[in-house]
DNA sequence: GTGAAAGCGCTAACAG
DNA sequence: CTGTTAGCGCTTTCAC
């Protein structure tokens, strides 16, 4: 090789050497104190930190990862999708992950992949990374052990059993069924006989969570499970299952298991010609930004991205860095249910063929209640 | 060192010396075969890939980083949101590097981080990467000129001009005026005599952008141009924008320059009394998977995030690849504009003091008009 | 406190 | 078609 063509493309950038020239130390002094190692003096670190400054110089990582055998990045298999969820916990963890001095590597599985999580965590092992967080995977099929052996870095998954045994495994984000209880157990307080789900793609495990836990609640209260529909996330999902919800006049309140189907769901029904929250109340999961100004705005449980990421990289970490020691135990995230005005008590019992309107709880609905952007949110279990 | 603890972790991790032994031949054979080199007889490549299977061997990707002077992996600069737009655009261009054949590196820029962009850059200088895309920045001060001198990798700038020079820029995602005024546009074609704007934040250059295209398109028309109100993207600023536009009767037309204030506002439009479509018409801009399904289904124009990452990291690609070549051109995104319930003529000329209704228009138009969730986008300009 | 020597595991030339 | 010889720019170990 010519010398040159450094990793930042300019040929001949300086290399530590250069900078231990230059400030009349030894490479080893230069990399002391890039390394923030003790036994420098104050007097030779300023020169070295001053010289490195003067040429431009930048640690070579692609070196250091050789010579260390540790890369200090940590890879992210997160499904490609623009989903608020799946997005705002990537966001959230790519913010730890550079507070903890590490370096993000993402990739993406796409429903559907051939490879799949396991391909992804391939390539991620390919790339070299010290940990790897895996991020609300959906169901695959075969394929369950094959990395098993490999797998020789600490793997956390969020939201989902893990997919396969590696060294250490740490799992996180568990509790969507208990939010999912919040939710129904609200629909149920509010006076509700039961509660109808609109479930998300069994494939996925958030979505699973959420169905069980809303079966869950059910049986403990003693109510009938009606049948369940399942959506794909989508609000245009959320408006198909709304239209078939709408025929049936059973149906008072109904738990989607994200905001965007709820949405599509209230769509349909209103246009079926049942008033959401008078006849039928919708609870949705996420708490997506635009849930409070919806018409009528959603009711909903806000999953706290920012505490699981946080949480969650804590461990994977400190497995990393401790590879002998015992693995910090997982707690669960906080259940907080937003509150407004997406649901409310059911309509009196109907008289059955021909429909009857109260007369009172006429109000239209969206001037009463102004949205409660922030401050709304009643912290439920 | 003490051999081992390899990039994946495990100690002992075989290298390609180790098939190599194990396949009979030399290391570099083993290297040829792991880079597709010719000349490897199809016998040889063969043993050599039973060997390296047996073994568990990975290429170390340090040590590959480290000889050949390349890292294969692209850095992203992105902010730390959750929006929708943001997403959408690092999926678009997560699933481009990746089938491209490198390894992408996230990085964040908070708003209101000290460090912005150029730390952001920096640090990925710092991880090694072999091209940068920096996503629809927002503008910072002072800092300008800082790296210039130290951007030895070419940069991809989507949304934005250049923050800086480096060895190569390429920008990208141009055509947001074009897009607004599309926008601007229908609004105008449905009879309004002016249209008004609810702005992203200005710091943005995807916020300015959309604010000139519809400056421009007034003026192209001879319109007045009413003042302009900023948000912050989110739907309550959109509210917020709302409850001032409602107290105007002259405001007959907005244009939002995303599809969550164009939801907020709404809302505080009808909250207020302003019917929309029939007395106030809204555009927005985005096209948020629920922007078919709210009430009522939003008018907005469509950014086309998988076309612009696509064309956008053909041409950075090449630029890595072909260091001296000449950079391949930019073309302007084709521009969308999906036509739904929310934008409509204007009302007839007010009666001035007091406020009159028509009785025709007086149909429910949720029952009316189902949203059109993919078909009805009429590709404009 | 500081330095010298010895690799990390691979790719780049060049020979055969 | 295949092997040999040198490093890439650091960190590590151990000596001073």
């Amino acid at each position: 090789m010519t010398r040159g063509s450094g990793r930042d493309g300019s040929p001949g950038a300086p290399r530590s050497v250069d900078v231990a020239r230059l400030a009349g130390v030894s490479q080893k002094t230069v990399s002391r104190v890039f390394n923030d190692e003790p036994y420098v003096s104050p007097e030779v670190r300023r020169r070295v930190l001053e010289a490195a400054e003067q040429l431009g110089y930048r640690r070579n990582n692609a070196a250091r990862a050789l010579a260390s055998g540790r890369t200090r990045s940590i890879g992210v298999v997160t499904l490609g999708t623009a989903l608020y969820g799946p997005a705002s916990l990537l966001m959230g963890v790519e913010r730890v992950v550079r507070d903890t001095g590490y370096a993000l590597r993402v990739v993406n599985t796409m429903e559907g992949d051939p490879a799949g999580v396991t391909g992804a965590v391939g390539s991620l092992l390919d790339q070299g990374v010290d940990g790897i967080v895996i991020s609300e995977p959906i169901e695959e099929e075969g394929s369950e052990g094959d990395l098993s052996v490999h797998v020789g870095v600490p793997v956390l998954v969020l939201g989902a059993p893990p997919p396969f045994t590696a060294s250490t495994v740490l799992t996180g984000a568990g509790g969507a069924d208990l939010m999912a209880r919040a939710a129904v157990e609200h629909l149920l307080d509010l006076g509700h006989v039961t509660v109808h789900h609109l479930a998300g793609p069994q494939r996925w495990y958030a979505a699973k969570d959420r169905l069980e836990g809303w079966r869950a609640t059910l049986a403990a209260h003693g109510r009938d499970e009606p049948p369940v529909i399942e959506g794909d996330w989508s609000a245009a999902s959320g408006y198909a299952a709304g239209r078939e919800l709408a025929a049936d006049p059973e149906v008072t309140a109904v738990f989607a298991a994200n905001d965007d189907m709820a949405i599509g769901l209230i769509r349909a029904l209103t246009e079926a010609g049942r008033r959401v929250p008078e006849e039928v109340s919708v609870v949705g999961f996420d708490d997506i930004p635009v849930a409070a100004y919806v018409t009528p705005p959603l009711t909903t449980v806000r999953q706290p991205f920012d505490t699981v990421a946080q949480e969650g990289l804590k461990r994977l970490v400190h497995a990393i860095e401790n590879p002998q020691a015992e693995a910090l135990p997982a707690s669960d995230p906080p259940v907080d249910l937003v509150v407004r005005a997406s649901a409310q008590p059911p309509p009196p019992p109907r008289t059955p063929p021909g429909r009857r309107r109260r007369t009172a709880a006429r109000s239209r609905e969206s001037t009463s209640s102004s949205p409660l952007p922030k401050g709304g949110s009643s912290t439920h279990h």
